[in-house]
DNA sequence: CCAACATACAACCAGTCGGTTGTACGTTGT
DNA sequence: ACAACGTACAACCGACTGGTTGTATGTTGG
């Protein structure tokens, strides 16, 4: 009944907060965000195989975070400002859960104490 | 050297993704940040051992999403709202980033045709 | 042409994760 | 007092993660 179930939006989440839950992803993130780069140079930048990097990336990929592109023989990575967005208007909502909590208590004050509205 | 070692910041980020990265914990975080909930109440709500939930709001907890109170024999557990903020502002710099690159493409349009400064 | 480069992907391994059950201990109501 | 409740925690298990190496395939420059 009120069990998280195999909502759509809740699959989506699974994989971008799981993506963004790991530091090297992130500063990946980072970087492609800031201009596209190719895997093996992103891979030069840390202290790990390139299949590791590679698997980082097509982490990235399936949360939808990140788009490659192909070019020649190099496969170009470029950042979805998109993506981070709405993992942005997810902590937004959660947010919003709180704020009705305050107008809760509000409520409470109000028929607490005399109001002091007259 | 540009990796992305041990910093503290990293470290909070790293559990805030990790916490967030399930639907079972983002749930219980909607309902502590709509109010006070003790453990066994959150409980009821999913099909789940009690032990399993405990984890949950343990991991939570640990990431700083929320803080436990102890009344009698209950745990009332409580989000942090704060928190939620705080994880909102590392997306938006992430954001910033994209616009960085925005500003650097217009740098290299302002570089294509005559330069500007002599 | 061919060596070096960039990628892709499979197999493997140790550690972590999400779940379970079981046990122990403080609290509460009757 | 004591049974029921709420919590805490340890031990265990299968699945998945993050890393490795190795191999295969396509691309490029000299």
């Amino acid at each position: 009944m009120t069990h998280p179930e195999g909502s759509e939006a809740e699959d989506r989440a699974d994989a971008w907060f799981h993506a963004l839950a790991d530091r090297t992803r992130r500063d990946i993130l980072r970087r492609v965000l800031a201009g596209e780069h190719s895997v093996s140079t992103l891979a030069k930048s840390y202290d790990m195989s390139f299949a590791a990097v590679q698997k980082h990336v097509a982490v990235l990929e399936r949360a939808g975070l990140l788009t490659k592109r192909r070019q020649g023989r190099e496969a170009l990575a470029s950042g979805d400002v998109e993506a981070v967005r709405s993992v942005g208007v997810m902590l937004t909502d959660l947010e919003a859960l709180w704020r009705g909590r305050i107008s809760r208590m509000d409520e409470l004050f109000a028929t607490d104490t005399t109001t002091e509205k007259d």
